[in-house]
DNA sequence: TTGAAAGCGCTAACAG
DNA sequence: CTGTTAGCGCTTTCAA
C-alpha cells in the first residue's frame, strides 16, 4: 500500500523519471505515443503528484485560489463559474474557499492560500458599505498575485466589478422609457453594490424632474418575502399615492414584489411595473419574467483569472529584467451591464412562454 | 530578499538546526531562555517556515477537500455548508473544487486534493444510475480517507447519503392520506438518485392497488419549465382522466408544475395537489408553499465529514497498533427524511403567510 | 528520449 | 541540548 511515486509510474509505463516529469510539466517535448502511455500508467495507478515536493522542487503551482463570503448567492455562484471556466482555458485550477459571511474566516482562507503558494488568489470581500483593502496584503512578502472581485476603488491594486452605478442608471431609463411618472425605489443599501445601484438611479431621478422617484430605504438582502411586504403595501396605496414602476435593488426583492403586488389583487405589469437590478437567475423564478440587467457574476469571474494571469506575468518579465512591479497603480476592469427587458415591465420577448425559470441555467 | 531558512535561524540564534526545528514542532522539549533565543531570531530574521517541505517531510494537513459535481445545484450548496461547518467544528478547513458536471475533473480535483496531502476527501460523483466506487483509488493508495457522498452502496467503502426511497415513500403516503385517487409521478429517473426515489413511491403504489398511479418518464434535472409543461398539459386531460395528485421528483419540477397548472385554469391544492421530493429550498419560490422533504444535503455534508474524521482516527490507531484497518468493510450512513407538508397538498402551516421564498435560508 | 545525480527546506532519529 | 544524517518526492540539468 505505499504511496505510488513518479517513479512507480515510470516503471509502469517502461519510460525514464524525467519523461514522466515532462509530460507534467513541460508537455510539449514529449511524443504523443509517449505521453499516452505514460497517461494510461497514472491512471492505472491512480498517480497523484505530490504538491509539496513539486513545489519545494522550484516547481510552480498551476492553482488559483478563490475566497467567497458565502456559496449560494448567486453573485458568488457565478463568479465561481466565470473563474473556474477561465481557469480551465488557461490551464490552471481551481480552488473555493466559502467564508460563510465572516471576514476572519475570508482572511484566513487567503491566507490558507498564501501558504499553499498558489499561483493567484481571488477574493470576494463582504462589501459592507465601507470596505477597503487590506493595509497589509494578506499574502504577506510573498507577493502572490490578489485580485478583489466585486468591488470598485481607486486604490493602488487588483479588481474586478460590475458597473453597479450603470446597472442603475440603466433601469432606471428603462423606466422613464416605459412612461413611468411615479418610481418607487426600495431595498436597504447595506452593501457598496446596492449603494452605487441606487445612486445611479438616483443621477436618472435628477436628470428627470417630471417623473416622481420616492426611495424607500427598506428590506434585506436576499428576503423575498420583504419584497412580498413592500409590494403588497405599495398597491394597496390609495390610486393617486400609488407608484407605476418599482425598483428593486434586488431580483429577489422584485420576484416577492411581484408576488406581493398581485396578492392585493392588482397586476404586473398592466397596473404596476416592476424591475430588478442585480441580474440574479435564482430569483427569476415567478411566473411573471422578471426585467433586470444580465447576469454579470460569471464576467467578473473571468476578468478576475484574467487580472490574476496577467499578475503572474508581470511579476514573471520583473524578475527577469530585474525592474520591480509598481505597487502604486490601479488596476480596475469593470463589467458592463445590459438591460434584460421582459414581462415584468410590459415588454414581450418573443419566447415560447414568459415563464423562464431553468434554475441556474444562467450560472 | 533572499529566503531565510531554518539554518539562517540556528546560525543567527547560536543553537543547532535541530533545535529549531524542535521550537516549531516539539517546544515542550525546549528549555524557555534557548527557546526565547530562538524565537527572537526568528522574529529578527523574518522566518516563515516553508510548509511544502515541513509537510513533504512527513506533515499532515488540516484540510478537508470537497469535490462537487456543480455548484449550483441545491443539493451541492447545501453539502457544502454542513461540511464546512462540521470541519470546521473538528478544526480543519475545507476547501472545494467545481467539477462542472465533468467526471474527468472531479477526478482530476480528487487527485489533485490527494497530491496536496489533505487529510480527507469527499466526493460527489455525478451519480448517473450506474455509478459505482472506482476500481484504482484516485487517493493512488496513499490511504487519505475519503468518502462519497449523495452515494448508497454496499460496496467496501464509506458512503453517506440521503435515504432517497425514503423519501419517495414518505411522499406517495402523504398523497394517500391526503385522500388521492389518482396520482401522477413524472421526472426522468436519469441519477440513482431520482430513479430510488421513483422506487419508493413504487413501492407504495404497490401497497394500495385502489389508489391510481401513473409514472411518465418526462422531464429532466432541473428545468423547471418542463414541469410547466407537463403540469399544463395534466391540468387540461379531461376531467376523468386528470390526476388529483401530482408527484414530481424534484422540487424545481414541481414547482414549475403548480405554476403550469394554474395556467391552465385549475387550483392547486383544490383541483390537483403538487408534491416535490428533493427538498431543495432554491425552488421554494412560488406563491404556493411547496410539499416536499426537509432539506437533507446539510446533514449528508455533516455526516461525510464525521465519517472522514472517523477514518482519521481509524488510520492512526492502526498504525500505532501495527494492525492494518479492514478495507473490504461498507460503511453507510443513510440521512432520513421528514415530510414537509404545505400548502401545495392542502397542508396550511401556522405561518403568518404561505409564501416562503426565503433564497438560500434553508441552506 | 535515457539514466544519473544534485538539491529544494524540513522532520525525525541518532549518538554524544 | 548538539551536530549530523537520512530521507520525503519532485524538478532540472547534463552527458550519453
Amino acid at each position: 500500500m505505499a504511496k505510488v511515486t513518479i517513479q512507480d509510474v515510470a516503471r509502469e509505463a517502461g519510460v525514464a523519471l524525467g519523461t514522466v516529469s515532462n509530460v507534467l510539466n513541460h508537455p510539449e517535448k514529449v511524443k504523443p505515443a509517449t505521453m499516452r502511455l505514460v497517461r494510461d500508467a497514472m491512471d492505472r495507478l491512480g498517480y497523484a503528484p505530490n504538491q509539496s515536493a513539486r513545489l519545494l522542487a522550484g516547481g510552480q503551482q498551476r492553482i488559483f485560489g478563490l475566497v467567497l463570503p458565502r456559496l449560494g448567492h448567486g453573485f458568488s455562484l457565478q463568479i465561481s463559474s466565470g473563474a473556474e471556466a477561465e481557469a480551465l482555458r488557461h490551464g490552471y485550477d481551481l480552488l473555493i474557499a466559502n467564508a460563510d459571511d465572516d471576514d476572519a474566516r475570508s482572511d484566513r482562507y487567503a491566507r490558507l492560500f498564501a501558504g499553499m503558494q498558489v499561483a493567484g488568489i481571488l477574493v470576494q470581500p463582504l462589501a459592507e458599505r465601507d470596505w477597503r483593502p487590506p493595509a497589509a496584503p494578506v499574502t504577506g512578502d510573498a507577493n502572490i498575485p490578489i485580485v478583489y472581485l466585486g468591488i470598485q476603488s481607486d486604490e493602488p491594486g487588483w479588481f474586478a466589478a460590475a458597473d453597479n452605478g450603470a446597472q442603475g442608471r440603466l433601469i432606471a431609463e428603462h423606466a422613464i422609457e416605459r412612461g413611468a411618472h411615479h418610481v418607487a425605489v426600495f431595498g436597504k443599501a447595506e452593501t457598496i453594490r446596492r449603494a452605487q445601484r441606487a445612486a445611479g438611479i438616483g443621477a436618472v431621478a435628477e436628470d428627470n424632474p417630471s417623473v416622481r422617484f420616492e426611495f424607500l430605504d427598506e428590506g434585506t438582502w436576499d428576503r423575498a418575502h420583504d419584497g412580498y411586504e413592500i409590494g403588497r403595501r405599495l398597491a394597496k396605496r390609495p390610486v393617486d399615492e400609488r407608484p407605476d414602476f418599482v425598483i428593486a435593488l434586488t431580483d429577489a426583492l422584485a420576484t416577492g414584489a411581484i408576488t406581493g403586488i398581485q396578492s392585493a389583487g392588482l397586476s404586473v405589469p398592466d397596473d404596476i411595473m416592476v424591475a430588478g437590478g442585480d441580474g440574479n437567475p435564482l430569483a427569476w423564478t415567478g411566473g411573471v419574467s422578471l426585467t433586470t440587467v444580465v447576469p454579470l457574476g460569471y464576467e467578473v469571474g473571468r476578468r478576475g483569472v484574467q487580472s490574476l494571469v496577467e499578475q503572474g506575468e508581470m511579476e514573471r518579465r520583473a524578475r527577469k529584467t530585474g525592474k520591480p512591479v509598481d505597487r502604486t497603480v490601479n488596476h480596475q476592469a469593470l463589467v458592463r451591464p445590459f438591460l434584460l427587458a421582459r414581462t415584468s415591465t410590459g415588454v414581450f420577448t418573443r419566447s415560447a412562454s414568459d415563464y423562464e425559470m431553468d434554475l441556474g441555467a444562467h450560472l
